[in-house]
DNA sequence: CAACATTGCTGAGGTTACCTCATCATGAGG
DNA sequence: CCTCATGATGAGGTAACCTCAGCAATGTTG
């Protein structure tokens, strides 16, 4: 009812500008990792990791929003290229804890500030109202 | 059940959480469209058909943003659902034009008047103003 | 404390939505 | 004509997910 039909260009809805928006910064992102050779995906894990210390898949998923079956394959891939490492939970032997490795805690380290760097590229273009106004109302959609 | 104990600590940056609002979405517009069995990129498509009538592929593939051989995949899908036909450009023969169907033509409606409600329901947390401000923000982000 | 259900992880296999590179027509310009 | 550019597509690949099944360890309970 509000306004559409921006049309002529692209534009159908915000959903639509949405993900013109998701697929630039995806794109973006992907050539921000390229020196580290690590995905997206693995780079989220990397960033929970190092925020939370060692975890087991389960809970990485969780924090992740993904299903468990899915972290145990970012882990696989983290493993495989030395930046993580599995270990038994002493509390459960069912269980397994996914730690950092020191090469990890570097990479992790790393990716973190060309992350920021890399968004401050992307979200740079805003002025600090409308980054801060957008923080705001992402925050907002996000639960 | 009770999810999330989403990270809490990670406002590591503005992206992180535009990805999660990604994520939500995306699920959110996946089960829209499942009574139409159309997945979100051929919906897509099936819009940009819509507003602008038949096209090349690699025209297609220029509205949605991705590489022209990715636009034909899609063609064939909904080439496939009946909802999409291809015809010999009169003006170029190595060129096709893709056109809605019938067909395509009442389910892109249906799934326009479905979209715009899964939209109101997404974005309806949201008040009118920041409904606004999210919009002009992401398009000056969209480049 | 044996029986049973639950939990934690992972193998197998699938899907979506992309991508690049190679090929083959056709079209346009010198 | 001959060459180069362009439009579409075949072949093959990738990331990031998913579900379902199975196995081992755990917890629960009669």
């Amino acid at each position: 009812m509000t306004e559409h039909t921006v049309d002529s260009a692209d534009d159908e809805s915000l959903a639509e500008t949405f993900w013109a928006v998701a697929s630039r910064l995806r794109r973006q992102t992907r050539d921000s990792l390229a020196p580290w050779d690590v995905t997206p995906s693995q780079s989220r894990a990397l960033g929970v990791l190092a925020r939370h210390g060692e975890v087991r898949p389960g809970t990485l998923a969780e924090h992740l929003r993904i299903a468990p079956r899915s972290a145990t394959e970012v882990v696989d891939d983290l493993q495989t290229r030395g930046l993580v490492e599995r270990r038994p939970d002493p509390a459960d032997r069912r269980a397994t804890l996914v730690a950092l490795t020191e090469e990890g805690d570097r990479v992790s380290t790393a990716i973190r500030a060309a992350r920021r760097a890399e968004a401050d590229r992307f979200f740079g273009h805003l002025n600090d109202t409308d980054r801060a106004e957008l923080a705001r109302i992402l925050r907002t959609l996000r639960t």
